[in-house]
DNA sequence: GTATACCCTAACGTTAATGTCAAGCTGTAA
DNA sequence: TTACAGCTTGACATTAACGTTAGGGTATAC
């Protein structure tokens, strides 16, 4: 399959497929004209990769459960691993927004919001 | 009052104020030895995008806010407009994490975690 | 043959907010 | 005077994950 073809069927970018192939988290043939030729394998991988980038993880982490998909000796406590951390950061991150939203949810509703130029948001932040 | 006061009062770091500085967003005097020096304004200032920083606010964001703190015939219509945007996309990437921690918390469930290679995240990624 | 749509590599651009480094002047305590 | 800490400008580095452009070869339909 031509990288275009990847491309359609996993609705990534070319530029995006290329990286992950610079990356070596995938690899490729090449046809008589230079032309990249990805075989099953690549595809399935790219695939994996996008699904698992929708889903959070890092182009790095992506790497790993590659790795993890590739090694039959694998234990799933390895691949649970990565993934509860990557939970956990979830969390914090929804934890730090959600601190940030009250905080301003806060200021907004003491702001009156009219053609007045008094305003406890910038008070707020001046105190 | 020199930059690195400046700093302590504020708690960010010397870069930061000078990077602030860069970008117009607050002037400083210099001193017979070319030293930066600072009045309360600037101070006052730094302070204010500091916090506002911490709650979210980019410091572009800042540098509206700021414009706004000193126009004198704003009106706070306006200030809530900045906030209530930022609010929004708040709400978006909250969501946006939730839905992702969602699809994690599902995935860990079903995973054992043990030392077998068979599991269901790997598998959920490659189909 | 020519227009169009692919493909290739290489390399710089993007975004935000500083970090870091080089090279040098200044201030102060011992 | 000799450290040593603090200040200056200027400019390159960092992070992530590609986007974009340049310059050029290739394939195919008309």
């Amino acid at each position: 399959m031509k990288i275009s073809e990847i491309a359609k069927e996993t609705g990534l970018t070319v530029r995006a497929i290329r990286y992950y192939e610079e990356l070596n988290l995938i690899k490729s043939d090449r046809l008589y004209n230079n032309y990249r030729d990805y075989d099953k394998e690549a595809l399935f991988k790219v695939s994996f990769i996008s699904r698992a980038r929708k889903l959070g993880f890092s182009v790095d982490e992506c790497s790993s459960l590659i790795k993890l998909f590739n090694d039959n000796n694998r234990h799933s406590s390895e691949v649970i691993k990565i993934a509860k951390i990557k939970r956990n950061k979830l969390n914090d991150q929804i934890k730090e927004l959600q601190d940030l939203k009250k905080s301003l949810d806060w200021l907004i509703k003491k702001c009156p919001g009219d053609d007045k130029p008094n305003c406890p948001i910038l008070d707020e932040l001046s105190s």
